[in-house]
DNA sequence: ATTCTTTTACGAAAAGAATCGTATTTTAGC
DNA sequence: GCTAAAATACGATTCTTTTCGTAAAAGAAT
């Protein structure tokens, strides 16, 4: 079992996922100082936070050295494809549409972003 | 205050106000028959989680009748709207056109569904 | 009116998350 | 090697969410 079935990352959680995943690979220490930026938290609380995550799974650890270095061990696509389909199911009746018309009509996109969507779309429209 | 600022139902609150806005309003007892389909839980829990929900104003009630009533406090678009942007932020690093793309990748969609999409496109291409 | 059924009220336990203090381990600098 | 600094381990506490048992209340049915 190289990746796991259900990824059920809690806020906390995902909140530190979201940094592991923009740096690739970080020391508590990094984590804790970015999270430190927004909010106010305990250097032990997000340490015990990545250790429980490491238990669940979430994430990989090097304690090669002293300061163990973690990585993701979950995609961010994956963990993406996942709760935006919990989302769709829970909150958009099953339409992916009515997501993506809410999205679209509810959040700035630039010209560039709209021909990227224009383009999936074509794509899209072509195969059916 | 007519309505409020920040929802933040729980994972729970989420799926009885799902069966509240697909149904209008509703009694315990059939919130709690719509969630036994699926799941395994009392009637007492449906029952407590929904004072719950009323307390916090994410439903209405009306007791004048043995059997109360509950409505919806909350619209299903400014909830969707809420977490929709939570998603984003959390998950898509803030680009909307991320999540769209996700979406629209990895679920089905019909013909008639692109059509909408293009449409709403169209419109936003004019628009910038 | 008495009993039976359905419903609500309420408290409290159980489970899940988040927070942090203290102790221990590791290692770099002296 | 000893000490100080930085890191991990771990238990305990608090907070939130979920669950449900039991009792009271409200109507029906007789």
């Amino acid at each position: 079992m190289p990746t796991q079935k259900y990824i059920k990352p809690t806020e906390s959680e995902l909140e530190i996922l979201q940094v592991i995943w923009e740096k690739g690979s970080v020391s508590v220490r990094e984590v804790h100082e970015t999270l430190s930026a927004t909010k106010d938290v305990g250097y032990t609380t997000t340490l015990k936070l990545m250790q429980i995550m490491h238990e669940k799974g979430l994430v990989k650890r090097d304690n090669t050295f002293k300061t163990h270095i973690y990585a993701p061990a979950v995609s961010r696509e994956k963990a993406q494809k996942q709760l935006l389909g919990k989302m769709i199911n829970g909150l958009f009746g099953g339409s992916p549409t009515q997501l993506v018309l809410q999205a679209l009509g509810n959040h700035k996109t630039t010209k560039e972003e709209l021909d990227q969507i224009q383009q999936l779309l074509d794509n899209l429209k072509r195969e059916s």
